[in-house]
RNA sequence: GGUCCCAUCGUCCAGAGGCCCAGGACACAGCCCUUUCAAGGCUGCGACGCGGGUUCGAACCCCGCUGGGACCGCCA
């Protein structure tokens, strides 16, 4: 697509009822997606005409889950553009003045305080979905349940407000939104959409509907398949271009390589090769990608993202050197698939204490001690302090004596670590320093 | 119950009639590397739901069945 189209506008429209959910997150970024790949506008628009559910800490919280996610948008309540106002609830005049042209012309009629558009049968209102293709319905499918009869669509609600098939419409139009993108669930709404699309005499914009994101057992995501917001995911130590990225991959794919940055994306990314199944959330899947992004971060970048875990841990991470810090880190590469993860894996690194409080050393036998003195004794002799040196007079060492270099490297990393795994340990000896190194052999008598 | 949609490994995606006895990724198993665990390298396991057509030829087209999903609210 050489040709920046600027007549290409998609938008987001959340109902402020809860945070940004993994599902809209996914609408939303697909909708961001085409829109920077077209070069044309994102669009935010806030549909608050749920009164006692819509909140504006909700609408806050939603905006901000999208700036985590790195989805920008270029007209919205917070900042203006030429079509809005861009919440419902600031629109109601509008939404009444077309209620009531339709009344007049005889296409909608009052019930009690509420208007009802009224269906006629025998329309074809398919339509042509850029993801879906053609989807084929007659007007004699809206039906009332369980009933043969026609069910006209409530446009207004008894207490004024506009129903959310009314005031989409209404405000697609008049925001000139060339593509509606979003969930399937919406794939039925639609026909009755075009009713009015047509009724008012305006052109019906082109759709495309994203496939649903289900849980592990194939149903619609909710509360008890765990995480389901995307600030859930960020307290659980994930990027935002972690979920950004396994977002993107939900429904699409980019090619050969599935690690991407939001660049790469937008500028791969087709709407007309969206996938139609729906798609179960794989929490495996979502856990390899962070931990590509985790390994691709620069030192400083990845210390940033692993600090308030650290501080969340209650450790003294403001007693070092941030450049000493983000080195631990380097060498902790790899391990771990979450920051939360990789800040608990390495916390012997910021403070002796969660070592003592896992280990006492009582695991050592006492006739083993001796032993274990003359190889610390042997490593301290040696005057490079570096991994390599180390490692060779460990080497030497064991090797003379015909003994295991394990049976002293592990006793080793209990000392520093508290734990049974980490980096080379001779790496973590040399960056935790030579007195820190001592001091914790000191501690467990080992010096 | 009605309407609409979907149907390739356990999961996410490739595949737009011959290039597919189906390819990649995650997960899983094994091996290598190794002071541990990861990472990395290699190997393996594993799918076109079923039945009819159409065609010289079908994962790809058509029909039926089965299975799954969504919707049927004065919620959005």
């Amino acid at each position: 697509m050489a040709d920046k189209n600027t007549n290409i506008r998609v938008r987001f429209a959340p109902s402020p009822t809860g945070a940004l959910h993994i599902g809209g997150g996914h609408t939303a970024l697909f909708n961001w997606l085409w829109a920077r790949h077209t070069g044309g506008k994102f669009i935010l628009r806030i549909e608050d005409t749920d009164l006692v559910r819509s909140t504006k800490e909700y609408e806050q919280t939603i905006m901000d889950g999208m700036t985590w996610l790195g989805l920008d948008w270029d007209e919205g309540p917070d900042k203006g553009g030429d079509y809005g106002p861009y919440r419902q609830s600031e629109r109601l005049d509008l939404y009444r003045k077309y209620a009531q042209q339709l009344t007049d012309e005889g296409r909608a009629y009052r019930d009690g305080e509420a208007v009802l558009f009224k269906v006629e049968p025998g329309q074809d209102i398919s339509f042509d979905d850029m993801v879906y293709g053609r989807v084929e319905v007659m007007s004699d499918a809206l039906k009332e349940r369980d009933s043969d009869k026609l069910k006209d669509i409530v446009i207004i609600k008894s207490d004024g407000m506009p129903t959310y098939n009314y005031a989409v419409v209404i405000d697609d139009h008049l925001m000139a939104i060339s593509h509606v993108i979003r969930g399937e669930d919406h794939i039925s709404n639609t026909p009755k959409q075009i009713l009015l699309y047509r009724a008012l005499g305006w052109d019906v914009p082109t759709f495309a509907h994203l496939p649903m994101i289900l849980g592990k057992d194939k149903k619609k995501l909710s509360k008890r398949h765990g995480a389901t917001s995307v600030y859930e995911y960020r307290d659980m130590g994930y990027m935002p271009d972690s979920v950004f990225n396994f977002l993107a991959l939900l429904g699409w794919s980019a090619g050969d390589d599935e690690i991407f940055t939001r660049e790469k994306a937008a500028r791969l990314f087709e709407l007309s090769r969206v996938t139609r199944k729906p798609a179960v959330l794989d929490p495996d899947k979502m856990n390899f990608i962070n931990q590509e992004h985790l390994k691709r971060l620069d030192p400083m970048t990845r210390l940033a993202m692993i600090r308030p875990f650290w501080e969340e841990m209650g450790l003294p991470v403001d007693k070092h050197d941030d450049t000493w810090l983000a080195e631990a880190l380097t060498l902790m590469a790899g391990r771990g698939r979450t920051a939360k993860e990789m800040a608990e894996f390495s916390d012997y690194f910021v403070s002796f204490d969660p070592v003592k409080a896992r280990w006492d050393g009582s695991d050592i036998a006492e006739d083993r001690k001796p032993g274990l003195r003359d190889f610390f004794a042997a490593l301290f002799a040696v005057t490079d302090w570096t991994p390599e040196a180390l490692e060779a007079q460990a080497r030497k060492w064991t090797e003379e004596r015909g003994v295991r270099m394990k049976d002293y490297a592990m006793p080793l990393r209990f000392v520093l670590t508290g734990m049974k795994v980490s980096p080379g340990i001779f790496e973590v000896a040399v960056h935790l320093g030579r007195d820190e190194v001592k001091r914790r052999l000191e501690h467990y008598g080992l010096i």
